[in-house]
RNA sequence: GCUUAUGUGGCGCAGGAGGUAGCGCACAUCCUUGGUAAGGAUGAGGUCACGAGUUCAAAUCUCGUCAUAAGCUCCA
């Protein structure tokens, strides 16, 4: 007797083994229709799995996750079998899925480019068509090996032997395709009933970027033709956020030919913006106890040989002066603002009286990066940075750091982003090319344990990254998805274990001895234009009133209250309020509209009935909003309160 | 840096089998002084990213450079 426990608890006896598409049949015939795959001891598995023995077993469909994972798994199968179809010498990569689809990484002897892809879509309707049964089976080590060569799969060849000696390899075969697959999948090709290929771009083979850059088809597949649209019309429609389009379309910034990669020009609006973002931050660092500073932009290669950028980040900067030149005096621009602060530390003997002693500084960066790295306002070359340094005793290191997450925690709120971010332990790799770390494991393991300690005292809820650390330390990086879905780096809080020693930076302690303090690098709101661009995106343009560059538009009905209407903006700038008058000999109607798409938050509308009651008409930017009369003082009230209480809608 | 695309007046786009460019918005002037998402007329503005090559002739073809987008690698 085999004993088959379900889901939801029951059990089910079988005589004779059966494969879980027939135990999905006996349970009901409906859910044989829609069953995908099953989870047998929590493993899935495919339908055609003989159930043999006493297990667990759960019917997963489309509208789990991992059915739909299987479902897109299936598909890039298709993919690869119809690329083998057209072009039968091309090697097949990997094939894994992703978030929202799946890809095939694959080697063409000819490249192709995206108006292939019709032609590929069109083979694997066909394929889709036949309706072929997918097998698996599996091969000892050996024999795979020799399937692999005989196919001419080098790439697959070295996946194989990449897989632990013992294992049994397995293949999944469609038609006349043969695949090596881990699985699970669907048990024909017919299921597939809404997919779509969406790009094609390079990609290094095992993401190595020595290798050899492959093919790489993006496609995505649902299970029915409605949601695939859905999603392509989502993806659209999140497009319509991007920073990098209305923050142009709204003025908030430019680049230019001339001036280069990665280095934008913050136009009257953004530049309005980043100054409201670094004022507030600034204020709030120095009620917290900052102490501000202001370091040059260069130094000499001197002191980045100190600080290890030199040895470790040298391709990262911008050098000044040729090396080989002995007249030349070589200098760098900075790309980190550590060292300058650590100078300033330095300067007088410091004793434990003095911490923690907290730096902060609004600092211009400046990396090197390669020129396809540049992302509108996500990743540039010169950047500023809500930067800073905390100097602190080791006993200190606790408190010190749960202030620095309650800073970021609370600019993260009052920007409302709080819950847009995902918080990473980012840890080195041990196993990392030599200088990309700092190679000192019992350092690396302390520091990590201490941070692992904090933060779960803290009770942060934290992914781990290995390989993501600064090459001086481990970070508390957090994360935030732009409206592509790329993650990014907004905020970093670093301890860094080694540049105190490497500058000597010490302070004497309650017993009179010299010590080495422990340092938290940090920054509060991250970089400010990528914040920005963030922001932009999160609001669409639609600035809280706090952040918004115009925060009131003063709309004369004609030209016959321009005073008035002067005189209102007059009233309202007195008391610090960013307020405009459209002048403009147009139609109220037209100039509502302007206001409207360029997203300001109020619209101040005088006419005959306001100039004599000394009023405003009061329209929001949200639509359908009934107007509403109010007296100037009623209005500046209002503006002011949203303003210095940062509301946000 | 690599892969695939793109680069036409301030912006968004047409066109371009090689024979010296169009539209909409914006801008200027005039008419209209109008009450909650585009009133009308007239006009100015570009040698089609830049450089080289092919050609009698290039914005249109070829190559290179620069820039932009998505992805890879890298990273705040």
């Amino acid at each position: 007797m085999i004993e088959v426990t379900l889901k939801d608890g029951a059990k089910k006896y079988f005589e004779h083994p059966h494969t879980v598409a027939d135990i999905a049949k006996r349970i009901s015939e409906g859910l044989a229709r829609v069953a995908v795959c099953a989870k047998v001891n929590g493993q899935l598995v495919d339908l055609s799995t003989v159930i043999a023995r006493d297990c667990t077993l759960e019917i997963i469909t489309l509208k789990d996750r991992e059915g739909l994972d299987v479902y897109r798994h299936t598909t890039a199968h298709i993919l690869a079998q119809a690329v083998k179809q057209i072009w039968p010498t091309c090697k097949l990569g990997i094939g894994p899925t992703i978030e929202n689809g799946f890809y095939y990484d694959i080697d063409f002897t000819t490249p192709i480019t995206q108006d292939n892809l019709a032609q590929i879509e069109e083979e694997m309707k066909k394929i889709i068509k036949s309706n072929f049964a997918i097998e698996r089976f599996t091969l000892p080590r050996k024999e795979a090996i020799q399937l692999m060569q005989r196919y001419g799969e080098n790439y697959k060849l070295e996946l194989i032997q990449n897989l632990p000696i013992a294992t049994e390899i397995s293949f999944y075969k469609q038609g006349g395709f043969v695949d090596l697959c881990r699985g699970v999948h669907l048990p024909s090709t017919g299921g597939i009933k809404a997919f779509k290929l969406l790009s094609v771009t390079g990609a290094y083979w095992r993401g190595n970027e020595n290798n050899k850059m492959l093919t790489r088809i993006y496609g995505t597949a649902f299970e029915k033709k409605e949601e695939l649209i859905a999603y392509l019309e989502a993806v659209e429609e999140a497009k319509k956020r991007d920073h990098n389009k209305i923050g142009r379309e709204l003025g908030i910034f430019m680049t230019d030919n001339n001036i280069g990669q990665g280095l934008p020009l913050f136009m009257p609006k953004g530049a309005k913006i980043l100054q409201i973002m670094s004022r507030f931050v600034e204020d709030e660092e120095e009620r917290r106890g900052y102490k501000l500073t202001k370091t040059p932009y260069m130094a000499k290669s001197d002191l980045y040989k100190i600080s290890g950028h030199w040895q470790h980040y040298k391709d990262g900067m911008f050098v000044v002066g040729d090396e080989e030149n002995e007249r030349d005096e070589v200098m760098a621009l900075r790309p980190m603002t550590c060292p300058f602060q650590y100078t300033i530390f330095n300067n007088g003997l410091k004793s434990y009286r003095d911490l923690p002693l907290r730096y902060n500084e609004t600092s211009t960066l400046f990396r090197n990066e390669n020129s396809g790295e540049m992302h509108g306002l996500i990743r540039l070359r010169q950047f500023t940075l809500s930067d800073g340094h905390l100097v602190v005793a080791p006993e200190q290191l606790e408190e010190e750091f749960a202030g620095v997450v309650d800073l970021v925690c609370y600019v993260l709120k009052t920007f409302g982003l709080e819950d847009d971010v995902k918080y990473r332990f980012s840890k080195w790799d041990p196993n990392a090319k030599n200088d990309k770390y700092i190679h000192d494991p019992e350092t690396w393991n302390v520091a990590e344990r201490t941070m692992e300690k904090i933060l779960n005292h803290l009770k942060i809820d934290y992914t781990v990254g290995v390989g993501e650390a600064a090459f001086y330390g481990p970070k508390l990086d957090i994360q935030i998805k732009n409206v592509h879905g790329k993650e990014d780096t907004l905020i970093t809080i670093q301890v860094d274990m080694f540049l105190a020693k490497n500058f000597d930076m010490t302070y004497i302690n309650e017993q009179g001895v010299k010590t080495y303090p422990y340092i938290i690098h940090r920054s509060s709101i991250g970089c400010y234009e990528r914040t920005l661009a963030l922001l932009i995106e999160k609001y669409a343009g639609a600035f809280p009133l706090w952040l918004s560059p115009t925060q009131a538009i003063i709309l004369p009905v004609s030209d016959k209250f321009l005073p008035y209407a002067q005189k209102v903006e007059r009233a309202m700038r007195l008391l610090g309020l960013r307020v405009e008058v459209d002048k403009r000999n147009e139609k109220i109607g037209y100039k509502i509209r302007e206001a409207q798409l360029e997203k300001i938050p109020y619209m101040l509308i005088v006419g005959e009935k306001e100039a004599e009651s000394n009023t405003v008409s009061v329209r929001t930017r949200g639509q359908g909003v009934e107007n509403e009369s109010m007296s100037l003082e009623q209005v500046i009230a209002k503006l002011r309160r949203e303003n210095d209480e940062k509301i946000i809608f």
